[in-house]
DNA sequence: AAGATATGTTTACGATGTCAACACGTGTTC
DNA sequence: GAACACGTGTTGACATCGTAAACATATCTT
């Protein structure tokens, strides 16, 4: 007997988020259903209402869970790289990318339950702004090192985060599936194209191993 | 008696895809119903059905209008700028994002429903690749004249779509909710900010009214 | 005029989100 | 330790949804 046959659970909250996570590597964020979801974790339909408002609430601690993960894998990318702000730019648009590649539907949650109006104090757009703070703080120490140009970083952080997030969405919706190149490809030129308008010394971007003159 | 009361519609299709887009006004694009289409239309609710395969056709249907739309938008944009390159690739730029603000509903629908891995035979993919032709014919244009750099139109193009395309993204998402700048301000700096990357003579850029030299 | 066809309706089914009423464990208080 | 409140899970119900089948009516073809 591998369950615990409580009645009570233990951390059904828990359970429902990875049944939610689970049945997202199959199904489509908005063909996923609070039953199916309920199911998935063994208990009855309206379980999860103990432990959430209503299935927008259980999306959007999908959503946060995600934006958690989001951000440590963007800042492995940055740790991985090199220590220059624009190998970590490089390093964290591509991971960017990536990761919406990589977890597709889980990335559309991630972006499809903002309220575009609303004040923006949920504890989900906090995460997120974590993630974004990520962009920042590099380029404010890139702009300390004179690499970078100067401006607000926000500002210069946002056009950073428009282009891979583009870039990223148009890749899901699979509206660049004609484009010759490879996506890894397509990914890595764009990328490193989009830097020019940020470095200062844009010549050397080019360089495949950028070497001191 | 301003209703034509036959038993046979005249243009259902239409009238549904009206209604839809008049329901879009409204509500959501995921919180649309099939039934409440008909409705607004005045039919039975199953009467889409002989018009359109299923939901996700009608939906379809309604982003492919919405690409039409979205094209003419853009067009005009183009035909009012300056006939240079650079301002008509500004002019686009900000016209793509002010469409997505201006049809929210309308804009996710268009991008909402593609599968991302099937071939894109779709009329509806056809139409959005004739959107896209709009930019790349600018680019184009603008490496015949020596003011753009050279490269793979599509390419360049691919990065100009990235950044707008995000930018109207992460706006309708309210991502950005807390940035100090109008929406209108920011659109304007970041899209011209972009443009760094694909002129061949940025220093030309941050003059607001470019003059010959 | 007659049959074929296109277009709309009615009815029905299973699935969904959510509410209300109920049942069971667990913790708290005397 | 008994009584009880509360947190957590279940059952049942309801309106709504997408869709299929059977049916009805209008229009087109000949």
């Amino acid at each position: 007997m591998t369950k615990k046959q409580t009645y009570h659970h233990g951390d059904l909250r828990r359970a429902l988020l990875d049944a939610a996570l689970e049945i997202l590597k199959t199904k489509d964020a908005k063909s996923i259903s609070l039953r199916e979801v309920a199911r998935q974790a063994g208990v009855s339909h309206t379980a999860p209402y103990r432990h959430f408002d209503d299935k927008a609430a259980l999306l959007a601690a999908v959503a946060e869970e995600g934006f958690t993960e989001f951000g440590i894998y963007l800042q492995t990318a940055v740790d991985q790289a090199n220590t220059a702000p624009i190998e970590s730019l490089q390093a964290t648009g591509e991971a960017y990318v990536r990761y919406a590649l990589e977890h597709p539907t889980h990335f559309r949650v991630m972006f499809g339950h903002f309220p575009a109006d609303e004040p923006t104090e949920s504890s989900l757009s906090k995460v997120s702004q974590g993630t974004f703070q990520i962009l920042v703080d590099i380029i404010t120490a890139g702009q300390a090192t004179g690499v970078l140009k100067a401006g607000d970083p926000k500002l210069l952080a946002i056009g950073r985060w428009s282009v891979v997030h583009g870039l990223a969405m148009l890749l899901l919706d699979g509206m660049l599936n004609d484009a010759k190149e490879t996506t890894e490809n397509l990914v890595s030129v764009l990328v490193q194209d989009s830097l020019t308008s940020i470095v200062l010394a844009p010549e050397k971007l080019h360089e495949t191993n950028p070497a001191k003159t």
